[in-house]
Formats: structure tokens, C-alpha cells, sequence
DNA sequence: CTTAAAATGCTAACAAGTTACATTTTAAGG
DNA sequence: CCTTAAAATGTAACTTGTTAGCATTTTAAG
């Protein structure tokens, strides 16, 4: 299962070097294969993790064996602050997606650094509010696009993330994850996004033969009043 | 325009009266009167805003004049985090909705009391990460419950947060507003749970008449894991 | 009482997703 | 090569919600 998501930032974009080190120090490495589960919702046990290499998807699964997609975190980003801050239980069940590495720090020797070094609740912060405006935006899009045109987007974003190449390596069943809709649907979309000329099909393969129409069938959509990008 | 929502902690809650006392020392009161415009997507200046009183409606209008609410914010709840910490310019439009009352403490005065007081950075990353927490909810609950279920759900948390009384004032259009539905689809579904017995509808008012009954309809639609709730 | 505004109800045509099942494409092994 | 099973995609019938327009009911103000 391939997941895509624009890269944004992470603790080790806001943190000095010697605070990171500090953190990562504080925690024990704990290595992951493709697919295994790092925890799941419900888990009682409090404290941060920082994902140092690889991908971790999170999510939930219903009894009904529904899945749905809630984030994919990458190197850099940490997961478990609602155990800590909102005295939550564990709210997602995480699988790991390819190798993947998490260093874990408990409640009690993260609680000391949080006091020693004050710029680790400001980078928290930072970090929820970024993803909170996200999530803010992504809501908005969900009800103002069509599909087609969140499609296009997320297309967009990951080109751009990765070297900006036209050519994506995806499933439609990807795209349907990302976006909490049907694979059906995505195909639905993505036939009608192809016979306009925006996009070609291929077996697990997507390209992209000109960004630019790309980008302004999204603005034509686009309804939502623009705000300058800090 | 009536919104609900459940109520949740504010800054109130999490801060000392002394600390709470000097933020609100810090800044300039002002005052909102009913439907009047408090910011605009855009805007371009910087600081922190606390709710002394009333409530405020966040959300956004279309190019096409649509209008998408994203959040109520209540007494001793804030907002400009987003401009203060990730540099982002204002993302929301704010209404107040009655008359309302609002502190806004400018980015200078609020940077020194932040390093004064490390409580204030705690609270505002356990705040964010609540409201982080009820967007995910929120989105889950989206996609997986049925209209009806989420309209119940709406309801439920309303009247828990209300003394628990079984009346809840309302129009339609306002259900519509914060499930981002049509006010018709809430028409039909309410129609289906009234035939049910499960609510009885009145001009600008819904009642419940067994609590109880409502709860296990959700539950059975429940696909979802619950969590054990701190 | 009247009456206008507010809130709700109803219909029809349409748009967008869903589920269940069918078909195509690929890669691996003889 | 050729076969075959898994992976990926396509199709069809159905469900749900939307828009638009207008009818009806309820309320509150004169």
C-alpha cells in the first residue's frame, strides 16, 4: 500500500540539533517491518515517538473491517502527544509501511526535558497548529471540490514533493485511501480526468502530460478565497 | 444563526487565575455586536484573541458565496495561534454570533508573557491538541456513520453539554451548518427518525423523548472501535 | 384577528458515491 | 513462450445527498 502525502514540517525542521539529540537520547529505537502494527487504539500507555526513518501510516479500523486513513508521518514527525497532553489513550492504530524505525520516550523522561528545554512545547505547537490548518483546509476541500479536482491536487502535491517529475507510481486504491472515498470513484474521476486530456492511465502508474492544465482545472474550481502562503 | 456544539475545555480551564489575569491584562478588550465581523481570511496581523464573552463563528465564504462553518468558539476559547506560531496569515473569518466580547493581546506583549510563563505554551498544545483530537472524530465519524447518526450525535453531545434536559432549540438549517449538509437531507433524515419514534420535531425546536433510545441507535450503527474516554 | 416573516415540507431532476461482480494486466514458474 | 493466479482496473445497479422551486405551517407583531 502506497500512501502519498506533500512533506511538511517536522520536529527536526524547528528543534536545534542539541535538543533533538536530547529527545532521541531520552528514547529507545525500536525497529519496524513492512505492515507490522506499532500500536493500536485503545493502548493505555503514555509517551512520544518520534518516527526516525521509514513511513508510518495512522488510522483506525472499524469493526466492519473498514480502514480509514488519518495521517501518514514521516522522519521527523511524532505521534503520542495525546497521551501526554489530553490525557487520551492511544487514538490510532499505526502500521508501519516499508522499514520503518521509532524511538519512543516515556511520559516521565519526556516530562523532564519538556521543562528543561521550553522550545520543545513551542515546536509541539507549532507542529499541531500546522496540522491543525491542514486539516482545516483539507475539510474545506472535501466539501467545496469535486473529487476530480482533489484529485488533481493531491497528484499535484506529490509530484512536487518528489523532484517534480509527471509520472506517479500509485494505485487508484491509494488515491481512494487518501482521500476516504471509493476506489470506484477515484476511477470514475480519473476516466473522466483522462478522456479530457489532463491525465494518462497505466497499470499501478499515472502521468501527468502537462502540470500546468493540471493546476488550472483546479483553479477553475477553485471558489475558495486565496490567502498569501507564509 | 444558532450553532451547537459540545462544550470543551477552554484556557480557562488549564491556566492558573493568575496567569489567565495577565493575559487578559495584556490585552485590549473590544467589543462585537450581533452578526459583526471580527477578521477576515487575509488579514495580515499577528497576535492572540481570547473570547471574554458571547460566541464566535469561524469559518469561510466561497467566491461563490458559499459559506462553510469550521468552528464555534465560546468563553475563554481562542484563536490567532496560527498567525503567532506557524506565520500563517488570519485562515478564518470570525462572526461574533450575539454579542460577543473579545481580548486581543498583540504578538509583542504575548511573546514576553509566553517566556514568562511556560504554562501558557502547555495549555494552548493541550487545547490544539484537543480540537485536533474532535476534528479527527469528526472526519471519521463522516464517513462512517449515516446522516441520521451524526445528526443524533450532534444532538446528544448538545443536550449532554446543555444540563442534560431533552429539548434542544434548533432549526434545521442550523443542524445542516455544522454537519455541512443541505438543510433538506436533515429534513428527510430527521422525517425517518421522528417515523422511529426517536425525536419529535417542532417549530425551531427537537425533542427527545427517550435519551436512551437515541444513544443505541448510534451504537448500532457503530462500526467504529471505541476508545475508553480520559 | 391579520399579516408578514420564519421555519418547515415536498417534489422532481440530477449528481456523486457505494457495493458487488466482471474484466484486463502483470509477473512468476514451468 | 504459455499458463495461471494475483493485482489492478472497469462496469452496472443502487443509495444518498443536492439544487431549485414552490407550498404549507407556525409564530409574533401590530
Amino acid at each position: 500500500m502506497k500512501v502519498l502525502r506533500p512533506k511538511s514540517k517536522t520536529l527536526r525542521d524547528l528543534l536545534p540539533f542539541s535538543v533533538m539529540d536530547r529527545l532521541l537520547a531520552a528514547g529507545s529505537k525500536r525497529r519496524y517491518s513492512d505492515g507490522q502494527v506499532v500500536q493500536e487504539r485503545g493502548d493505555n500507555n503514555q509517551g512520544l515517538a518520534i518516527v526516525t526513518s521509514g513511513q508510518v501510516v495512522a488510522g483506525n479500523v472499524g469493526l466492519d473491517g473498514s480502514f480509514l486513513v488519518s495521517a501518514l508521518l514521516r522522519p521527523g514527525e511524532t505521534f503520542g502527544e495525546y497521551t501526554l497532553f489530553a490525557g487520551l489513550p492511544r487514538t490510532h492504530t499505526l502500521w508501519s509501511q516499508g522499514a520503518a524505525e521509532i524511538s519512543f520516550i516515556r511520559a516521565r523522561p519526556f516530562s523532564r526535558l519538556l521543562d528543561a528545554e521550553p522550545a520543545i512545547a513551542r515546536a509541539l505547537l507549532t507542529l499541531t497548529l500546522l496540522r491543525n490548518y491542514e486539516m482545516l483546509e483539507f475539510m474545506d476541500a472535501q466539501r467545496r471540490f469535486s473529487l476530480r479536482a482533489r484529485i488533481a491536487r493531491l497528484l499535484l502535491a506529490t509530484v512536487d514533493a518528489e523532484t517534480s517529475s509527471e509520472t506517479i507510481e500509485c494505485r487508484h486504491e491509494d488515491l481512494a485511501f487518501m482521500l476516504g472515498v471509493s476506489r470506484v470513484a477515484i476511477g470514475k474521476a480519473l476516466k473522466r480526468m483522462k478522456e479530457e486530456g489532463l491525465v494518462s492511465l497505466h497499470y499501478g502508474r499515472i502521468e501527468i502530460p502537462n502540470v500546468r492544465r493540471l493546476k488550472k482545472m483546479i483553479e477553475a474550481e477553485d471558489q475558495f478565497f486565496p490567502i498569501a502562503q507564509g
